[in-house]
RNA sequence: GGCGCUAUCGUCUAACGGUUGAGGACGCGGCCCUCUCAAGGCCGAAAUACGGGUUCGAUUCCCGUUAGCGCUACCA
């Protein structure tokens, strides 16, 4: 599919503070692509926007992609002979590249002020035309470049737009998609400060690095055609292009705060799985054409293809996040359980209690098929911690009768005529006590149930029982025979 | 406004002109299982934006309309 004979793929974000989802799923793409080919993922920091800059961005971007999985081959922090992968630290590139093109007359210096360019553009708003530059520097003479040169007076380097030239370039999810020349924007490359813009370093980067697919958001599209002629104006070979729809909140518009998380870190923070988020934001625009839906990371590289990339948009859907958080959590081994168990009530109100490894493998076995975050263990099981401080009313109110008390204090009297009971001795005499009352035995399990747990659902009663122990299980009936009585 | 991209159940999507009275998943409703809650199984409601073509035949190809989104910066 290429004529570039190895793949090389990057994810180029800015650092302007957090990980977004939608870069989450930009770098998963280009990281499968790169996996499932053989190829070099490569990760590029496009710093060139010092009014952006975000303190330790950087980190926590490099710290996200890793916790996610998806590691690169070459970037920051791991190096590459194709270095340094930070633009600013990649100026005096750019600055030479900007010479090629000053040279070969496809780009100009320009000297107009921020304020005449404002007002030129409410003017051509005004009027109802297009905002363009209107190439007032373009014709300055070499004399008078020099001379504003000497000056000092700040300017810029645009590239010069050809006049009525189609452009067309193939996409990858899109196909051919062409753009007139007479949309296009003397766009500038180079900024007073002698950072590049965006077009120009991408453009330099993207050749320099031998990338062979650009893969990246939607939102670049409508800039492709200014990156085609650059690489025209540097007589490169095009990368091949794939733009991916776009992540969208519930109202259709592009993802955002505002309508929910939109940081990496949050979901992070709020439990999720890294296996059930990459496993989500692939699914987002891309289906393997089979009925799969749970993806290992391994499942995910051996069977992705950008030829099954979608083009529309999709939302952002968080209820089948959740499903997929609880299908990853589920199939996890015991032991992987524990350790997230036993980390998460270390951060709970439990983290004093003491349980041993044994205790807390009972309870993930109870439990397993009624979690869908690691804290359901500790907020729907709660009373595996400690015992139920109140009752549930409603559940009071439909299981707790009158005569409920006595049976369970007989009941209590069976408990404790057993050593070292088993479920089946717990069953068993439950059933002895529900005989003699003349009551089928689910009146007393709901009875039970309440008195040890506080609430009406939850794992057999049986296997809290015997989970609790025969003391702590008597205790709590006791007490809930004198709260309830 | 201009340019571009997009358009199948509420949501994510399948279908690459015909075996489609449009399939799956999430969510929703019902039933089964059952000591409860889950899990699981079964069933159900739910979609091709609209209008023209092309074709023996359009979800699928073309055009238009509409809608949504993106871009339109010395931001990326």
């Amino acid at each position: 599919m290429s004529k570039f004979k190895t793949i090389r793929v990057r994810f180029a974000p800015s650092p302007t503070g957090y990980l977004h989802v939608g870069g989450l799923r930009t770098a998963l793409y280009n990281f499968l692509f790169a996996r499932k080919h053989g190829g070099v993922f490569i990760l590029r920091i496009e710093d060139t926007d010092r009014t952006r800059y975000v303190n330790d961005a950087v980190d926590n971007l490099i710290e996200t992609l890793r916790w996610a999985g998806l590691d690169y081959d070459e970037g920051p922090e791991k190096g590459g002979t194709l270095g340094p992968y930070v633009q600013s630290q990649r100026l005096e590139i750019y600055k030479q590249h900007v010479d090629r093109l000053l040279n070969t007359r496809t780009a100009y210096r320009c000297f107009c002020t921020p304020d005449r360019l404002e007002m030129m553009r409410k003017e051509q708003e005004a009027r109802h035309i297009s905002p363009k530059y209107d190439r007032n520097c373009l014709s300055l003479s070499q004399q008078e470049i020099q001379e504003n040169a000497r000056k000092g007076i700040p300017c810029v380097v645009r590239m010069k737009i050809p006049d009525s030239l189609t452009i067309r370039f193939h996409d990858v999810i899109r196909d051919d998609v062409e753009f007139s020349s007479e949309m296009l924007d003397d766009q500038v490359l180079m900024k007073s400060d002698g950072y590049p813009t965006y077009h120009l370093a991408n453009v330099v980067d993207d050749h320099l690095m031998q990338i062979s697919h650009v893969i990246r958001g939607e939102e670049w599209l409508s800039s492709t055609p200014k990156h085609v002629l650059l690489y025209q104006f540097f007589g490169w070979e095009l990368p091949e292009f794939a733009h991916l729809p776009l992540l969208l909140n519930p109202d259709r518009s592009k993802l955002s705060k505002r309508q929910g998380d939109v940081a990496v870190e949050d979901y992070r923070a709020k439990g999720y799985l890294k296996e059930a988020l990459v496993n989500f934001v692939a699914m987002l625009g891309w289906n393997p054409g089979t009925e799969q839906e749970y993806f290992s990371l391994e499942e995910l590289i051996q069977q992705f293809s950008l030829e099954r990339v979608n083009k529309a948009g999709a939302i952002f859907n968080i209820e089948k996040l959740n499903w997929l958080n609880a299908e990853h959590l589920r199939r996890k081994p015991d032991e992987e359980l524990l350790r997230m168990l036993k980390e998460a009530l270390a951060q709970s109100n439990f983290k004093n209690a003491k349980h041993d490894d044994e205790y807390l493998l009972k309870v993930i076995f109870a439990m397993r098929e009624r979690v869908s975050f690691v804290n359901d263990f500790i907020e729907k099981g709660s009373y595996f911690f400690e015992p139920p401080n109140e009752y549930d009313q409603e559940v009071v109110r439909k299981r707790w009768k009158a005569e409920t008390p006595s049976q369970l204090k007989q009941l209590a009297e069976e408990f404790s005529k057993l050593t070292s009971p088993t479920k089946q001795d717990y069953e068993a005499a439950l059933q002895n006590t529900a005989d003699v009352f003349h009551v089928g035995n689910g009146t007393l399990i709901h009875a039970v149930r309440l008195a040890v747990s506080g609430v009406g659902g939850g794992p057999g009663v049986y296997d809290i029982l015997f989970i609790l122990g025969k003391d702590e299980s008597l205790k709590r009936m006791h007490t809930a025979i004198e709260r309830l009585t």
